[in-house]
DNA sequence: CGACAACTTCTCAATAAGTGAGACGAATTT
DNA sequence: AAATTCGTCTCACTTATTGAGAAGTTGTCG
């Protein structure tokens, strides 16, 4: 089954992922060679390529490889479709430090939420993201949800099908379970995070942030103590990110009218 | 002059770079054309390839490209060499909640100094880099003196010479005030802000990351306002940022005790 | 709702580009 | 100083990529 595009592409990428994959201690030229099948000299001739290009860089180890700076770049801004990053940024900010939670900014990624940005308060939480850049289906964590709510109901029913089973599986969500939630976020604007879930000493809150025209642009999440779930505390945490979410895209719009 | 390595991969390199430019409206097929002479099939081809992988992603807007998410992991990754970043982040968070001022973490990029996080406080204050990923040449600003001081002697002249040109013109900065800065560093264990450049209303002070056996890890700094610059604060912001270096290679350390 | 205009994919022969085997040079380690 | 590991080079080969143009999709506007 060949890959869509140029197979030197493909391969290049896969190098990526690769070097990715062994961390911080770097990937060698035996890690690419079995995870490609690709000959030594053309193993040197990517690799050589992607390092002048800034996508790896020699780490501390000889003839090892990191994931080089030039991602980093490209990295940043691929997590600021519409500027939603640097928007969310300094309110996730200050969410974190009034309240104490944590906060996260997810977008939608295929059938996926990815995680734009992360704002730990002073407790400690856990999430189904570790960080940046984490991706779970959509349909697990109160992101998810937010996010499904406001697509075509064509196309939600098309995503559930499609990961139904891993999120059965891996997460012991149903494809009712979510719908629920959704029909529980339609009902009351937020959406919680899922009971009897595998991180059962946390709870959590979403909001969609949508566009004038109702479209969703992402969501903001946060995830909290259970033991610091008060009704009011609740209450105050959910009325901050609605404001936030209020203010983001007040300023996005406004941000558009200008130029 | 030929591009080392397979030609195809740095055409993707360009076509991502070329995305990155056009900023959150994404990129169209002219733009990608125009910028790598490729033609119309072959920059589709490289487009579809680049789509399947998570490199880019379809916009809100129909024809129009942008960076995709798989850039946000790899990103994430690739600023995380040695850990360095996941032991900084709250250490940061601390700083800039704890004292107002805006701190950054810094690491070495062949000439460069690459900026792998920054966290804001309460008082805005304005940057030679912008956000997460920025870099600037190895001199300007005083975390690059911080990681310019403890390279080999030869190593720094071979940079200077090769940048020296840049720094005057680009930022009026000449090889001797880096050396004096270097001095000064090694003479007090900490960076100032060079006074004299183009952002005159602040004020910085950065310190080294060393490793147990000298070698420059990356560099904290930070970055205040003028009007704040009392002597008791900045000896405070000193203060806070040694032990916050401190505890990172600590901690560094026993995490690679560990495995 | 139907025609238009855009974005995107397909076909096919030509060719330029990438490939692999192995030898060679370079940089470390013991 | 010898040995090992890492990276590069040469060269014939052949396969994957290319470009022109046409056909197919998808969204838009009258």
């Amino acid at each position: 089954m060949p890959q869509p595009g140029p197979s030197t592409l493909h391969r290049a990428m896969q190098l990526l992922q690769i070097t990715a994959a062994c961390g911080y201690r770097g990937a060698g030229i035996d890690d690419y060679m079995d995870g490609t099948g690709l000959s030594r000299p053309t193993a040197y001739r990517l690799l050589k390529g992607l390092r002048s290009q800034g996508f790896l860089r020699n780490g501390p180890i000889r003839g090892r490889y990191l994931l080089g700076y030039e991602l980093l770049v490209l990295g940043a801004q691929a997590g600021n479709g519409s500027g939603l990053r640097d928007l969310a940024r300094p309110r996730l900010l200050s969410l974190a430090q009034r309240l104490g939670d944590s906060f996260y900014l997810f977008a939608r990624d295929g059938i996926h939420a990815v995680c734009l940005e992360v704002q730990n308060g002073e407790y400690p939480v856990g999430s189904f993201v570790r960080a940046t850049g984490g991706r779970v289906p959509l349909g697990v964590g109160q992101a998810s949800i937010a996010l499904m709510a406001y697509l075509e109901p064509a196309e939600r029913r098309t995503i559930l099908q499609h990961s139904q089973a891993q999120l059965k599986s891996d997460y012991r969500i149903s494809a009712q379970d979510v719908e629920d939630e959704i029909a529980f976020l339609h009902q009351h604007g937020y959406a919680r995070g899922v009971e009897g879930s595998q991180l059962p000493e946390y709870g959590g809150l979403a909001v969609p942030i949508l566009d004038h025209s109702g479209h969703p642009l992402g969501a903001l999440s946060c995830s909290l103590l259970k033991s610091r779930t008060t009704e009011e505390h609740l209450a105050e945490v959910l009325d901050a990110m609605r404001d936030a979410a209020r203010d983001m895209v007040k300023e996005a719009h406004s941000l558009l009218y200008l130029e």
